[in-house]
DNA sequence: TTGAAAGCGATACCAG
DNA sequence: CTGGTATCGCTTTCAA
């Protein structure tokens, strides 16, 4: 134990050879022949080399450059996702990380046009929201090929070979929603509704089967109906919703899985619903305060948007930095908000924000939001 | 904007001096002239010096050590914080921290020897669970006059002086409990209560104060009980929960705000009451697993021990390395352990456990879970 | 009290 | 293809 740590002038004397060899076979530089290199690659691993972060910094000039490709403010969320990595950009330590913003302004438009740019400028990762993940499978392979890896943010590219994903537990979600479900609606019979954006997309799909399972499990005296698509249209929200509502007059509940309430409670206003429905939704933006401090939703699953950003960032940047080992999966515990502890989530998006505005003054800044 | 750093040649070339008593001045090291020194902390002011964090590392040999000064594993609870400081630890890139574990066996035993250990041995910084707060202001007072910063977890040691506080959100704690203690419960009348610890303990204090509030608020129907206090006194909880029990036949509802949930739960049992009164506890840890799952405790506040372990380390670090100017106040959001997604909850805790025992092997590391 | 200089470990360039 | 070496910014030691 202990022992100092080995160094490429340690891997060049035991070889006989000279530094520069080692450090080229070691980053497969050209001008290395096979031989050397693989007797190198062989030294380092049985001396167990580590390379010295803070020398390669402070030799190498150059820095890091990585893309963030995600959607325009349409709520806050996107907002707060990138607010998450630059607050984990900020707070590296050796600081040589640049980070390029490039925004869509609506689902699936745009989107391949900052990835292609992105590619072509030449960025060292990218961190993407992929709306349409069918659509930008092919770009994130492309991006692969060309080395540069890719995180995903709040929704996965399966098969895509994307680097990781950092998202919501999904799992965790349509689970405790299922439960609070059942709790708040209480032993009476009847049936819940649950609405999401498209049984294509992953994240969705395992919502509602994790929604169905607990249900199912737990208070059979809930029977779960066809899930609702929106596909994040308003209009189809509310109609299909005004629908459902009519065909269902047992419905006692409804979960709301994705941003899309405010069609959903609108629906079931103009229905006169309002007060005899458990409504459950998803994350917290402005104009879901007023309806959960008037308590027409019960309850609603925050997903963490900043630490989701916060996560996605140090995901890449460690692996750019040391090829890290870590997990590249990270599904976050979703938080819930309530009437009761609104106010806490309230003051503390504020407060964020407002610190981050102040920035380089003197204002302290928060220390990082969660993890996990 | 841009401009390449400031670093300490420059000063030394303004001042027309030498690098070595710029190097002196900034350190406060002996032997520098007054008047020099003023003049280069002036010039590094004016110039907007900013040391470089890598060159520092790279040159200087000695490594910081800081001292974590925790409770045995009397529940997992301290077992995860020192894993999540382990983590935080050995996921810093320039890794020259060595951290060094001072237990004590049980609640205020050897709390102080600790800390004069710790003091003693000159480490360069503390993380300590001040289990008796009063008891160890003057420690932290002496510890911070020694110029070695202590950050408290899980408790707060007030006016003492200490550099910063990691701990569960109380408010949040308080308020989500009483809010869906109401719900659960529903609309009819009755009683219910809370455990604690010790009102003197200011956690424990506001955790009650937000509960009374919220439920005063949301839920008037509901009547909350003044306070037990058991004092983490297994036989004082028991009889007086079962006092309790017989004085308040409209009881309905037991929120307990601490880890000690086992002697309340075998007391209900006693009385016949488990499956009458709604009980909301606190954490999480094996014993409590088959109480979720059989319904008996119908909600479960997690403290996110190893996300408090993660921040603590990193303040301390952070603030070590480079005075950060960030927030010395981390107040973690709390999560909610249902049925639903207790299963979530477990494999979780699991699968970290498992890769720390891996540690140094292939098995991918998970990342750090949350922060605040 | 001050100045000068030898490292720290990796990168990048130049000459062989 | 390979070996040597200046360089990054700071710490630390040694002379002056």
């Amino acid at each position: 134990m202990g022992k100092t740590p080995t160094t490429l002038r340690d891997i060049a004397k035991a070889l006989g050879t000279s530094i520069g060899s080692v450090h080229r076979a070691l980053h497969d530089n050209p001008g290395v022949s096979p031989l050397t290199k693989d007797r190198v690659l062989q030294m380092a691993r049985t001396l167990g080399y580590r390379p010295n972060l803070a020398a390669r910094y402070l030799s190498s000039k150059k820095n890091l450059r990585i893309s963030v490709n995600t959607l325009q403010g349409t709520t806050s969320f996107w907002d707060e996702v990138r607010a998450g990595i630059r607050e984990a950009a900020s707070s590296i330590l050796l600081e040589n990380v640049e980070v390029e913003f490039r925004t869509y302004p609506r689902l699936g438009e745009g989107e391949e046009e900052a990835f292609e740019a992105a590619i072509n400028d030449k960025v060292d990762g990218i961190i993407s929201f992929p709306s349409r993940p069918q659509v930008l499978r092919p770009w994130i392979r492309r991006s692969s090929r060309a080395l540069i890896p890719v995180v995903c943010v709040a929704t996965d590219a399966p098969n895509s070979g994307r680097l990781g994903i950092v998202a919501i537990d999904t799992l965790a979600s349509g689970s405790i929603a299922a439960d609070l479900m059942g709790r708040f609606i209480g032993p009476r019979e009847g049936s819940v509704a649950i609405t999401l954006f498209d049984m294509a997309i992953t994240e969705h799909a395992e919502k509602y089967a994790a929604f169905d399972n607990t249900l199912r499990s737990l208070y059979p005296n809930l029977r779960l109906l066809k899930p609702i698509e929106d596909h994040d249209v308003e209009a189809e929200a509310y109609t299909k919703c005004r629908k459902l509502f009519e065909r269902n007059p047992d419905l006692c509940g409804v979960y709301v899985s994705t941003e899309a309430s405010i069609p959903v409670l609108n629906a079931a206003r103009d229905a006169k619903l309002l007060d005899r429905l458990t409504i459950i939704t998803t994350d917290l933006f402005p104009d879901l305060v007023s309806q959960i401090r008037s308590g027409a939703v019960a309850a609603t699953i925050y997903q963490r948007p900043r630490a989701q950003g916060q996560i996605a960032f140090r995901m890449l940047h460690e692996f750019l930095v040391e090829s890290a080992t870590r997990s590249h999966q990270v599904a976050l515990t979703p938080h819930l908000v309530m009437r009761g502890n609104l106010d806490f989530f309230l003051q503390r998006q504020s407060k964020e924000s407002a610190s981050e505005k102040a920035d380089q003054s003197e204002a302290p800044r928060e220390l990082a939001e969660d993890f996990a």
